[in-house]
DNA sequence: ATGCCGAGAGCACTGAGTTCCCTCGCGGGC
DNA sequence: GCCCGCGAGGGAACTCAGTGCTCTCGGCAT
């Protein structure tokens, strides 16, 4: 017996997580060696890289989930469902989870903002939640003309909106809405990409709309004026 | 004097990239040490890191020159063009550097492909342009209602356009028309965003048009019709 | 010549990640 | 009860990337 050493039953992992982040707020990412970090916890160097395999992993510690969780959530969607919508759903699970620890979330934002290593660590997290994406959408997509090509521009666009949307809120120490924030940058993705749900209005004569417009205006402010023509804005 | 280690004249940093390379291609990234690269090029060790700064830039080692040749064509834009346009071209840079050595970028493709480690480093060498160009489009769209959102995301879908017309012709083992490709690939984007070069057809009505449109279409489908009817496509 | 300077060589050190082996506790078969 | 296996953890030793330091050499100006 280690005196107090193998005191959490949940396991220690969880201690590892929560002394490798007491260190780093003290002291700096990479002023902290896994030695430090270990020595905090009172278990062997050993251990740590059996939890994580770098020292990068202990801080982000919950995407390994979280991206299983994606990818079940999409395996399981329907196949009459419309897949803009589904991604757009699926990256909302993302921000789920940072919205459930915002003091942690918010301390690992800093983090990473602060250390170019983390910063190029977290690339290689999202671009896995963007691949897993893009995947869903190239099979969706798989008779279209260009599938694969929208299906990786709409994957990337679904996660900048996301990530933009995430950032803000994190800027704000996790104050404010988080969910709205998300659900506003999707719908601008939506409205680019996607069909969106179309609630009836009655009153237009179906299957046709006539738009008038600017031959010169820009198109994105065409699109926005056919998207209200088409009672989808 | 070494026998034969300073010959080349113009740097040794090609000698270096020269040298990893042919290891690398020959006996894998991670089974080939600074050691041996330095070894064969016949130069000290801690001469390769006063070129490059890790093991990964040797795989990279045009992108630095590649990032500000990018910034310098945004910032000497003129006000009055067309962003989304100019972003696009800025990309085409890219990919000009990588059809200048088509053996050598399909060389780097097989070997990013194959090692984790340097798809995460790809990574953050693209993160580079993806922000260097979202720069640019928060800056000309300051004014704007979501500007920063709409610029991060067609930022990203612009890389991503970018990244899988360069991919596809990657994997074409650089056969095939490389500007073609990506230029399709960006005018999807464009027709999703941007407003095209729009050459005037005298033939329609100024400052009017009439699109007809199933009510059920996907907005992207619905924008490209609405090119077409203006002569825009 | 002398003194400066920049490029490179060599060397020692830190720290991440891995390999291999040891210990301990625990349950299950005999 | 005893032994055996087994899995979780501890810990030494090793490889290798990356850094800091010093020394040298070759040019160049004063």
């Amino acid at each position: 017996m280690k005196t107090e050493a193998a005191a959490a039953k949940p396991p220690m992992r969880d201690a590892l997580v929560a002394a490798a982040f007491q260190l780093f707020l003290e002291r700096g990412y990479e002023q902290t060696t896994v030695d430090d970090i270990v020595a905090l916890a009172g278990v062997g160097r050993r251990s740590f890289f059996r939890y994580f395999p770098s020292k990068e992993d202990v801080v982000f510690p919950d995407h390994e989930r979280c991206l299983a969780d994606m990818k079940a959530y999409l395996v399981n969607s329907a196949d009459d469902d419309e897949p803009v919508r589904r991604v757009c759903d699926a990256a909302r699970l993302v921000l789920r989870m940072y919205a459930e620890n915002p003091t942690f979330s918010v301390q690992r934002y800093r983090l990473t903002k602060k250390v170019p290593g983390l910063r190029a660590y977290e690339l290689s997290v999202v671009w896995r939640y963007e691949r897993a994406l893009a995947e869903y959408l190239r099979a969706r997509f798989a008779g279209r003309r260009d599938g694969t090509l929208q299906a990786d521009v709409i994957a990337a666009a679904v996660v900048a909106a996301h990530n933009n949307a995430l950032r803000s809120w994190l800027r704000s120490d996790g104050q404010g809405d988080a969910s709205a924030t998300v659900d506003h940058a999707l719908g601008y993705v939506q409205s680019a990409f996607g069909t969106a749900p179309a609630p009836p209005r009655g009153e237009l004569p179906e299957d046709v709309v006539v738009v008038v417009s600017r031959r010169d205006a820009p198109l994105w402010r065409v699109v926005q004026e056919i998207e209200s023509a088409l009672g989808r804005g």
